[in-house]
DNA sequence: TATTAGCACTATCATCTAATGAGTGCTAAA
DNA sequence: TTTAGCACTCATTAGATGATAGTGCTAATA
């Protein structure tokens, strides 16, 4: 039992999960961990001591490695598959692997040239970028993307208008100030004239314009509980239906593409884990909670194996980022794909995506 | 070659494809093959001239069936994957079958049951009720589905908004009969107040309700053309900016459900196969305009294997229908899946869903 | 003349075996 | 501490075998 010989103490390290909490492999572990893992992302293959020891550029023979290969493993950071088999690395190595990345991960020229977002020239509002920006990250990684659209509550008010459909139903159609338009029916229990609805929205355009969903929502609820205003009938029926026009019901949508691309990779292809993923896949909630989280805080979020919370996606790692305009964080886009994948190349295409996607959605913005 | 026995000559046939053009085959030849065709679907193995003498009613020895088979083979209706093995249906073979079941398909208590739309009740518009049906569809069919969005152009006018974005931007909102809200940008030359926009709307509204966008390019061209009304400032911006938010530029969108379900198909899961549907998915324009053609005609469309012209859905069957409102034919709806599929029964699934789905739409319109 | 029983033939599949080879763990030597 | 050497393990492969499901053909039968 000699694999304390790997660990070295050391003050703190960054690590989110708590993984290494005071240790720190030493040096040559690292390099060995390291390689394999690097050499894993290639072949999909469990990595031998032999293969190993030829590809690693210091020089170690291959009784050396195993050495350290049977230490990394009881350290939990490697597993075979059986006996005779090489090693294959643990969601542990990969966090491991993720957090030694250099943190400001810089972007390949090569990939920069190949994310350009082109449906802004053609007229195209927020949701036929979005859809461009996933298809082409699909294209780029051969993953699984999703993106999810603007939240409403936290965008700004550009205009509102109110159209009568019948005696019952009021189109409410919602332009934000960062250039999405949102429409739903609201069902009403008297009839209105549409000049009656336009003054409406006349009033709710001026006392509204340039505050956030969430704000609104407030205020009208302030109006409601003030007594004086229900004798000015205007104020009373606008606040009346300013309340079911700005009541937020859209759960809030996400787009999906690439997610035929996981069929492909080798890692899913027995029958029992293509299944949990189409049902990953079915049940979007799941998968719009991942990316609500991944708003909160910046920068690149990396969930590897088990550490998000659906089940479902315990097999896969997801890199998920924010996208903004110059005044809120929107909504965020990601990578779905197998544990194995090369971090390196794929947090830095959804860095850029990001990036170019936030770029062309703040040019676009009522602002 | 006594394969002619089976065929018995036939004034005409009815058959789309040409197929059987004035032959058709005999009584006996017509009970094995639709056996053969029908235990092939439940099945997905080859089936042999034993297991069909047992499950077909009448009672034929296997030597008999032998031959019958031996001669469907000729003709093209079946063929081996080797020597030792059983009989699989061919494209015609299938095509063959379509065409016999009767026309009118009843649609068993069963299937309705299970086909309804809540989405509705939501105060949801158009495009979360075509996402629904969609949904609904791949779930039932366990295959992949695809639905066209209303298509502009043969939809009339209920409203159109113009809204001030920046100097040179204008969002231009159009709601239409069938309950489609499209928005998209247009760029200006020159600067109008909101209050000039709101009236070149209100006259845009006044003349053109109701009318089909259709009707309306044409008229502004008109406009355009009668040099008299370039003196009246208003009518003239009107038709100006009219004819920059008329054009339709939106290629027309599709929503596809179920692609992964796909996967688990027996009949999919070669890797060759695989490649070229995810192709297939990624150029929706083909798929697209496969859509578009079901629209044209009335009644279910039945594409088998080889008979659309997307060549990567080749080894697929496509059955589309179309769905509308109590005006206009609005958009399809359909399946894509092997083309050993059940028939019978997604045919039935297919048709009672636009049914459901033209009902709940048309609910919906603004007439 | 149409149908069927019988039989030879063929290809696949499952099972078994033996050989191969990649890889490990341990021990002893450097 | 490193490494060479060796015994051992286990998956994979190839070949062989028998069973199975199917065909096609021929001759007998109704």
């Amino acid at each position: 039992m000699h694999g304390d010989f790997l660990l070295v103490k050391k003050a703190a390290v960054t690590g989110k999960s708590g993984l290494l909490e005071d240790m720190v492999l030493n040096e040559r572990a690292q390099l060995v961990l390291n390689s394999i893992i690097e050499n894993y992302i290639q072949s999909s293959e469990p990595i031998g001591s032999r293969t190993l020891s030829k590809s690693i550029g210091v020089t170690l023979s291959p009784a050396t490695i195993r050495n350290i290969m049977s230490d990394l493993a009881e350290l939990g950071f490697l597993i075979q598959t059986h006996t005779s088999a090489g090693r294959v690395p643990t969601d542990k190595a990969y966090r491991f692997y993720v957090n030694s990345l250099s943190t400001p991960s810089s972007i390949p020229e090569q990939i920069k040239q190949k994310i350009t977002l082109v449906s802004t020239e053609q007229g195209m509002q927020v949701e036929g970028i979005l859809a461009e920006a996933v298809h082409m990250l699909a294209d780029l990684t051969q993953f699984a993307c999703v993106v999810s659209t603007p939240k409403a509550s936290v965008s700004r008010l550009q205009r509102i208008e109110l159209i009568k459909i019948s005696e019952d139903r009021i189109l409410v159609i919602l332009v934000t100030k960062a250039g999405v338009v949102r429409d739903k029916i609201i069902f009403v229990t008297d009839s209105h004239t549409q000049d009656f609805l336009n003054s409406v929205a006349s009033f709710l355009n001026d006392k509204f314009k340039n505050h956030s969903m969430q704000e609104i929502r407030e205020k009208i609820h302030q109006y409601l509980v003030d007594d004086r205003n229900r004798y000015h009938d205007l104020l009373a029926q606008a606040v009346r239906l300013g309340k079911k026009a700005f009541e937020l019901n859209n759960p809030g949508e996400m787009l999906i593409d690439g997610q035929m691309n996981l069929l492909l990779d080798p890692h899913f292809d027995e029958k029992s884990s293509l299944r949990s993923l189409i049902d990953a896949f079915n049940q979007k909630s799941e998968i719009m909670k991942i990316l609500d989280d991944s708003m909160r805080e910046k920068g690149v979020h990396i969930f590897i194996g088990i550490e998000n919370d659906f089940e479902q996606l315990h097999g896969c790692s997801l890199i998920m980022t924010s996208y903004r305009n110059n005044q809120n964080v929107l909504g965020s886009i990601g990578v779905v794909g197998p544990t194995s994948m090369d971090y390196k190349r794929i947090i830095s295409i959804v860095e850029y995506t990001a990036k170019i996607l936030s770029e062309t959605i703040t040019e676009r913005s009522y602002d």
